[in-house]
DNA sequence: TTAACCATGTAAGGCGTTACATGATTCA
DNA sequence: TGAATCATGTAACGCCTTACATGGTTAA
């Protein structure tokens, strides 16, 4: 459900076409939602049979023709109601932490290459954030950059606000995780420390 | 795929009932990754026909009767193989700072109530995983008092000392989590300090 | 005897993933 | 003319959610 919020989001800067819309997507709103285009395009379809965008075909070229969507009244009453209407959190379901809890049934080689794993994972989400910090703070972010032009200028102080506190936030979650899994490796290597860690671990291998 | 993989850490420790393993699930490693029953008897038949478990059906007082399962070698080998394959980690796709991101365009009472759900849904968690904690430090968990009865006594520091280190990730995140939504509010305050914070986003009120 | 708990599911539907599919346009 | 990119999807499948459904057993 959030995706259709996701792209209400985008669209509330101006019309876009479902392909602009994914490529903006890609690089603004998707570093915290996720959507791949095969997602995107039935959505679009589904916000306009909802009332909440209109599409309407644009000639490309010879025989080409894009579909550029904007919001509606309703869309735009849909997007602020969604604002003050209870987020529903996701039950907790985290593949890394389910598998740190049973580390002690594998071996100290398995249990490294795993933190190590999860360093580099949170390492290129980090970057990605930080990425985008930098890019807000030069303004640099077409999405944001439309964004403001939009803005009174009064109001573009809070605009960028909320998006610096929202990607500090996810860059903080990330240096948790990084400095998590490397108190992990060292757990790993003081627990191996005295070769006692069994090799019934190494059953399957 | 994963719940598969934590109803075979619960069944290494010896064998369930459907039932059981249910009830015990919800208590120990489901702080980590959620399933309800719906979920769970499904799962428990598929990993039968997959040869992972085994399920014998036992009477229980006149006409009812009750499904153990225990392990098989296909079981253990899968879960260890399990072990030592890379995780997938999910898109990101995290609804509170998608809404976070885009607070301007709501008011001010909005955004603050955002901010103390959030610091609420946290606080759950963080009782769920300090009880967690505190009931590792005590054996007090069921689920791992009888782990540590099959465990080698070498090998009983290690499988504690997991638990600790993966819960303990799991507080700092929840307090983080907090930590962040309470800047939020501070932010809030701050921004709405000179009374400009304005009143179209009152549209839908 | 009635409530709590034991015990095990099904059914419908939404969201998300991966892979596949097709054709137009633009620029080098 | 060929590659990149514009442009828009479908199909199949799996996971998860919510709601519903049914009956047996045990202890007060």
């Amino acid at each position: 459900m959030s995706l259709r919020f996701a792209l209400l989001a985008l669209l509330r800067v101006g019309p876009l076409s479902g392909y602009d819309l994914q490529k903006q997507f890609a690089v603004s709103v998707g570093h915290v939602w996720h959507a791949p285009d095969s997602q995107i395009y039935p959505e679009l379809r589904k916000m306009e049979a909802a009332g909440l965008i209109e599409g309407e075909e644009r000639p490309r070229g010879e025989r080409g023709t894009r579909k550029v969507y904007h919001m509606t009244d309703a869309g735009e009453r849909a997007f602020l109601d969604w604002m003050r209407t209870p987020l529903e959190y996701a039950r907790v379901r985290d593949p890394a932490h389910l598998r740190a809890a049973y580390l002690e049934a594998t071996t100290p080689a398995a249990a490294r290459e795993f933190f190590r794993a999860h360093i580099s994972e949170w390492e290129g989400e980090l970057a990605q954030w930080e990425g985008e910090l930098a890019r807000i703070a030069a303004v640099s972010n077409p999405m944001l950059a439309l964004r403001l032009a939009v803005t009174p200028p009064e109001d573009r102080e809070r605009t960028i606000a909320f998006k610096r506190f929202t990607y500090e936030g996810l860059v903080e979650r990330a240096q948790g995780e990084i400095a998590w899994a490397q108190r992990g490796l060292a757990l790993v290597d003081a627990l191996a420390e005295d070769g006692a860690w069994s090799s019934a671990a190494e059953l399957g291998a």
